[in-house]
DNA sequence: TATAATAATGTTAACGTTAACATTAACGTA
DNA sequence: TACGTTAATGTTAACGTTAACATTATTATA
């Protein structure tokens, strides 16, 4: 930051006080037109540019909003994104965005850094190796509204907005009940997480509801990306032959992907050996060679949902803890054996 | 914001004062190990955090980089993003992220925004719908470091970080010329966007080298996004039958998707009736049921140049103004009508 | 014209931090 | 013991803005 223009230098060129020039800025009333007038051409000459920093000092207030993503390139992530920040923008807030890389650590250092910048407002999904909560309460503690999106911890008095992760497991392993396929393995996400936790609750719901029995074998952590569900997958494969799933339903798409590589390899096909479903419509997914039958989570919706909510925390101390849950639909494919 | 702790609240916990408390804090030298102790103790129980807001007032420094994305959910940006972040993240800064959704409005918006938060320099790819490079130079005239990444302005004494367009372009038009192609088109960028223009050039030059004939009606404008591509692709189909091109060249890969759909749309196939390539190697590339042949532009590797750039002009005055441009790979798939 | 009301502008203090300079404490040495 | 040196801590001012209160100029009203 070199010496810029300041309030101060506008003020001398008119010799007026900095107060009218901020005065005629910021739009406040009882400004002489005239006198605007002059401090709008005369700032524009100069090339004056306010200070956020020190307004934000001023007001107590920075009108940004934190954004705390995993993974930046898994596809539901941009899209969410862009939810976020269509609303942030035409609300007049701005986005700092900071990366987990699905890792606790760092995850804990964005969420200290949104809070020495004074973010109004925090939106997180956690990182996929979250073991402790304690960090979140801590940031609860700073009274700084926060929104969990996709990703949440419940409990600890934030909002909150997901998809019916439970419900939508259970649906798309219930499709592949359907199939009349008995084993029926699940990838599964770190059970800290809670898309981890609730997406397994959901196909184990759907096969105890339909009487069919599911061996501890038969759910492997697969964590949410493609190399582990490779790995997951081939300790399923590497099970006796007749122990061996006949279909499987990976946590999320990336894992199915991974999985998916790793079928092809072993020379088995795609649904005919084994048939498998992911979950998240990822942009990929219906572009496979075997196209993947799967859950839409609206990203961008949830994106928007979950700032919506959070200035409204941020706007106004009433608004209630929430837990907003979207409804995702079952996007049938090829990949479960349909047609 | 509301009331949060302050070091001068844990000065006075410690009847001591509130330089002591920054001093101890920051690890400064000259600060006896038993006070030090105290205050790092006293902070945590306090749940003290500095205010970076104020300090980057008094310090005129803000360590954070602004970010313009056009438009996030084109593949190449996460993964660019990912790069600038993985180098921000390790050399201590933050990132503030804007998206100018391809706007030349909002784009000024989000560089005004930028400037006024006083970030310590700017990393900008330009909006498609820019014509009036007026903003850039308000921004340089400010004096805050700025590096262009892919899409880049030159001669207004910014850095840019970009892929040899031209001369990629240049190598899979004479890919397609190879195949025996005579009659090819290209879907064009924005003239005024560098990327749309180097590629035309590139193109051109092919066509010139190779002693191919091309009338305008073959330099279709489509922009960088799918829908824009389909609409040009219709454009050349409704050409005569005899005119129609043989072979396509998009801008990049999101165009040659939209392209691609219609061609199928009309019941041709690619690339048997009509071959079409790309730039980016956007993810779905591959997997399409045609896989694309294109240019891989190494988006990591650009985000990561681009930083690494803007943060040597950051931090050292006599850091040279350069172009810096990153090799491409022609990617052989099956559109262009290879195996 | 005097006076009240209001519009326009000015002054002061505050936001939370750090650099620069100032002071005091502690210690070793002549 | 006196004095110089260095370590530890304190004080002041500054960063650029705005809210709150204070003052002055202008206009309306009796």
């Amino acid at each position: 930051m070199s010496k810029r223009v300041t309030a101060k230098q506008v003020a001398e060129e008119l010799n007026i006080s900095i107060m009218t020039v901020s005065r005629a800025l910021s739009g406040s009333p009882n400004v002489d037109h005239r006198t605007r007038e002059k401090v709008i051409e005369t700032a524009r000459r100069l090339g004056y540019v306010p200070n956020q920093i020190a307004k934000s000092l001023a007001l107590q207030k920075t009108d940004t909003i934190g954004v705390v993503v995993p993974e930046i390139t898994h596809s539901f992530f941009p899209e969410a994104i862009r939810g976020i920040e269509k609303v942030t923008y035409s609300a007049g807030y701005h986005l700092i965005l900071t990366h987990s890389a699905e890792n606790a650590e760092r995850e804990m250092d964005a969420l200290k850094t949104l809070a020495a910048k004074r973010v109004d407002g925090i939106l997180i999904s956690t990182a996929e190796s979250v073991t402790d909560y304690d960090i979140y309460s801590r940031i609860m503690n700073l009274k700084i509204p926060t929104v969990f999106y996709d990703r949440c911890v419940m409990g600890i008095g934030a909002s909150c907005v997901c998809v019916n992760d439970k419900h939508g497991a259970k649906k798309i392993t219930e499709h592949l009940i359907e199939h009349k396929y008995k084993k029926i393995a699940h990838l599964s996400g770190p059970k800290s997480v809670s898309i981890g936790r609730l997406r397994l609750a959901g196909y184990k719901k759907a096969m105890q509801d339909h009487n069919l029995v599911f061996s501890e074998d038969y759910i492997v952590e697969s964590g949410f990306h493609e190399d582990g569900g490779f790995r997951a997958m081939e300790k399923l494969l590497d099970l006796p032959e007749k122990k061996r799933p006949r279909a499987v339903f990976a946590v999320n798409d990336p894992a199915a992907f991974g999985a998916m590589k790793a079928i092809l390899k072993r020379g088995l096909s795609i649904p005919q050996d084994i048939a498998i479903v992911g979950f998240s419509d990822d942009i990929r997914a219906e572009l496979l060679p075997v196209p993947l039958t799967t859950i839409r989570q609206p990203a961008f919706e949830i994106g928007k949902k979950a700032v919506e909510k959070l200035i409204g925390h941020i706007e106004n101390k009433e608004e209630k803890i929430d837990k907003i849950i979207i409804d995702t639909e079952v996007i049938i494919r090829k990949s479960c054996g349909c047609n």
